[in-house]
This record gives structure tokens, C-alpha cells and sequence, in this order.
DNA sequence: TTGCAATATGTTTTTTCAAACATAACGGGT
DNA sequence: ACCCGTTATGTTTGAAAAAACATATTGCAA
């Protein structure tokens, strides 16, 4: 989206980032975690949801353990071994939670946008 | 603010950023220039300014420069030398991006406010 | 009982980004 | 001509975050 400040003009987006945080401001999940989440949910396999969101698997495991610890819940239920290899799946507060942040991020877009719109009618005079 | 997931309880808050960004990705003004373009406004000093909002003046002048750049426009008119040693101020251009980024906050800071609400409304089942 | 695929973790290296440090230039006032 | 406070900028150091690397463990199935 383009916009003015008087007779200047530019090329400028309106962004922004949200995300769950505890009290000592450690992050639960923001955009991150939620792809990682949402892949889980699909393809059932820890390993798949790294791949498909372009993380390492160490690291990919090393977030949901973080947040798993600040929130005192499991968000994956995970099994190694079997014919598999093994497998991943939300906890059911995982999903939960999982739901709730599409909402809510649904809802952000959506004010984003109008405000969106109302900036840059202002900005262009 | 606390919430609960099924019957886990944990406490969390929402968080968020917002910000101005050229189509390169590039931050234009967020809260960090905001409140040093706010700071230069009130004190006509780049120096006072980057005190007032605990960041070096190295910091700030390359803040402001590398805002400007992106920008193709001046936020801030500068002089050196004279009785004072110099002083800066906002250019109109500034001083407009200011206000409507002022504006902007308030309309997000008031969705974001009611968003939070149905939020933990939703999650509190 | 061996192989396989995925989960589980510790360790090291690289990258990135911020803070600190250092120094120059400017121009009015004394 | 020099002093002072502020703007202007290059350089170096340090710390934190991310990526890369290395290995172990598990349990079904052949």
C-alpha cells in the first residue's frame, strides 16, 4: 500500500506481530509456534511440521518444549519408536489453544484492515 | 491476565507490535521512533531526545538516517554548531508521519483492547 | 536381532544485532 | 583564535539468538 505525508510520497505496509506471552514475558505462541502447531495437526509428525515450515527439527522440538514448560501443559503428544518411527499429536489443550489463536488472529486481520484503510485514506490527504 | 484450557489454568497476556515497513521489509516507525521523533518534537534535541528515551545518541542519529533513507524524505532537519551546539526538529513531513501514527496507535491500541476481551472471554469458556 | 524412521538432547559454530568506544566537524559566543 | 555543546560517523567489542553438528533412544516389523 502506497501513501503521502504531504507532498512526499512513499510505499509503506502497516505490520504487526502478536502473541501469547507470560507474566516474565516469555513467548507461548505467536506466529512461529502457531505454523508449527497447525502442521503438527496435519501431518501428525513433529519431523514433517519442521520440514514444512523451513525449521530444524532441533529447534522445532526445542519450542514446543519451551512453551510446554512456562505453561505446565503438554501441547504435543509425542511417541518415538514403532513401525512409524513414531508420531506427534496436539493435546487436546494444545488444540484448544490452537483454535482459539486462529480466532483470534482472524480478528486481528480483520481491525488491521479497516484501521489499515482509514490510515492511508488519512496519509493521502 | 489469566486464562484456562479445558482445566489448565496458566497465566498469559497478549502482546503485540505494530509498525510502519517499506515493501523491502524494512521498519519505518514503529514504537521505538515514535517515541524519539516524540521526544525530538518536545525537546528540539536529538541528543536530549535519545537520553529521554534511554538509547545512545549514536543509536538514535542512525535510527532516524536509516529511517530517511527508506523513506526518500527528511523526518527530522538538523543543524549543528551555533550557541546551543545545534539543534533538531521535525521536518513537516515528521511531524505529520507523527500525528498519524499517533492516531493509528489509538485506533489499534482500542481493537486490540476488545479483541483481548472476547479472547479471554472465549478461553475462560 | 537388525534396520528403520522419528523423537530426544547435548555441544559447537555462525550469524546477527546491540552497545560501547573513539573522533571529527560545525558555528555562535567570548 | 579558541571553547562548548551538539550533530555526524567509523570502528570495535560483546552478547544473544539461530543454525549446524553430532549422537542417543525407542519400538515395530521383517
Amino acid at each position: 500500500m502506497a501513501g503521502s505525508v504531504g507532498d512526499k510520497y512513499y510505499d509503506v505496509f502497516l505490520k504487526y506481530r502478536l502473541w501469547l506471552s507470560t507474566t516474565n514475558d516469555k513467548g507461548i505462541l505467536g506466529d512461529g509456534r502457531f505454523a508449527l502447531l497447525n502442521e503438527i495437526d496435519i501431518t501428525g509428525s513433529l519431523k514433517s511440521a519442521a520440514e514444512k515450515t523451513n525449521i530444524s527439527y532441533r529447534k522445532a522440538w526445542g519450542s514446543i518444549k519451551e512453551a510446554e514448560e512456562q505453561l505446565g501443559f503438554k501441547l504435543v503428544e509425542k511417541q518415538r519408536g514403532g513401525k512409524d518411527g513414531g508420531n506427534s499429536r496436539l493435546s487436546p489443550e494444545g488444540k484448544q489453544l490452537l483454535e482459539a489463536y486462529t480466532e483470534l488472529k482472524e480478528d486481528f486481520d480483520q481491525s488491521v484492515k479497516k484501521i489499515t484503510k482509514k490510515f492511508f485514506n488519512k496519509i493521502n490527504k
